[in-house]
DNA sequence: TCTCTCTTGATAGTCGCTATCATTTTTCGG
DNA sequence: CCGAAAAATGATAGCGACTATCAAGAGAGA
């Protein structure tokens, strides 16, 4: 029988560490650079150079440039945490405090690093627009979600509706908090849910 | 005094017609190319070297490749239309109507095009997320035209969570008709309004 | 017609990314 | 502990989008 490791995961072997070691170089040394001098303006082989990798090991690694950037799992936090939301809550208010708990596993090193992150995203057209269209997956994964807790057909034409609007009213929240770098993301996702709640009147 | 033409516009010497034509022959062609085999399986030199023309010339009409598929008077169509309606009306039946209006100006042939361009853009992920990213400067402009109306602040956090919501809602109901090639996308829209109005109730 | 300006083509080069293959490094069974 | 299988790496060559530059060609205006 195989010994386990603390967590119950199997014991990493030295490749695995290796590995993550890799990957956590390449991605701590391209950002590093990307916020020197610009996404565009940094190549791959600035990145790899300094690391003494080859830029097929790079491309393996990552299987593109923006991916560095883009790699992401907070996403996953969230659809997590909205599962386990009980199933009498409405949709609404059940996204709205998973993301409260997904936020809330972020140390605030963490938090301070997604931010520069989303900044970066945002400047950066390549990065802003591969961002926005991983969104409409999103879209569609949450309205599936929705779809299920209300149990309704997954393609419920009003609930992509509903959910389309949500992920569109993040998206402002978003960009206003962007904009403003003193301003709190959260508060402002609340702010716009609550907006969603009254049924966005004007 | 210079001659001026039916429309009032200066009249276009041979070098504008010239241009007129070269830029119409690339897109259409290139078009062609791209429905036939795919954006990425279509390079440049497949598209000038029928057409004659060098490469330089291409990206002199072109920024990118993607270009070519993307640049669209749509969006311009529709908010000039939106700046037309009355006042008095409520920012979402204004832009319903405005879209209703931009949609009628266009000719059968047209929108057959339109709709095979917007399966080709949502097919093709570069496009799709390059498309997404023009939506979001639309969800901009849309929301300074809604706080004028409404005589709020340009940057209004509520007007642009409302418009953030309104092109989410359209993005889902664009999603949902190019899924389902018989859809009749200005129905889809209109529903998705009508949800809107109604404060998507779920 | 002569010039001035705009448009074009040709060339060379950069960069992201892919494919391939030999070399090295880790793993694992005996 | 060793030797073979499996996995990771590096080197090389190549493609395609895009840029920069510069000389040649075509249209505009006097």
């Amino acid at each position: 029988m195989k010994p386990l490791s603390d967590d119950g995961q199997p014991p990493l072997g030295l490749r695995e560490r290796k590995k993550m070691r890799t990957r956590a170089a390449i991605r701590r040394h391209a950002l590093k650079l990307f916020r020197e001098q610009g996404f565009a303006n940094t190549t791959i082989d600035q990145i790899v150079d300094p690391l003494e990798i080859s830029q097929s090991t790079f491309f393996r690694y990552f299987p593109t440039k923006e991916d560095v950037v883009l790699e992401d799992d907070f996403d996953v936090l969230v659809i997590d945490a909205l599962t386990r939301q009980p199933a009498e809550l409405g949709p609404l208010t059940a996204l709205r405090t998973a993301i409260q708990e997904a936020f809330a596993t972020l140390s605030p090193d963490e938090l301070a690093e997604e931010r520069e992150r989303e900044a970066l995203i945002m400047a950066t057209p390549e990065l802003r627009s591969r961002m926005l269209d991983d969104f409409g997956h999103t879209i569609q994964l949450i309205g599936d979600l929705f779809s299920e807790r209300l149990g309704r057909a997954p393609d419920a034409f009003a609930v992509r509706v509903f959910s389309g609007a949500l992920i569109g009213a993040m998206l402002a929240a978003t960009f206003t908090a962007i904009e403003d770098p003193n301003a709190d993301l959260l508060a402002l996702l609340d702010q716009a849910f609550g907006y969603l709640e009254a049924g966005l009147p004007l």
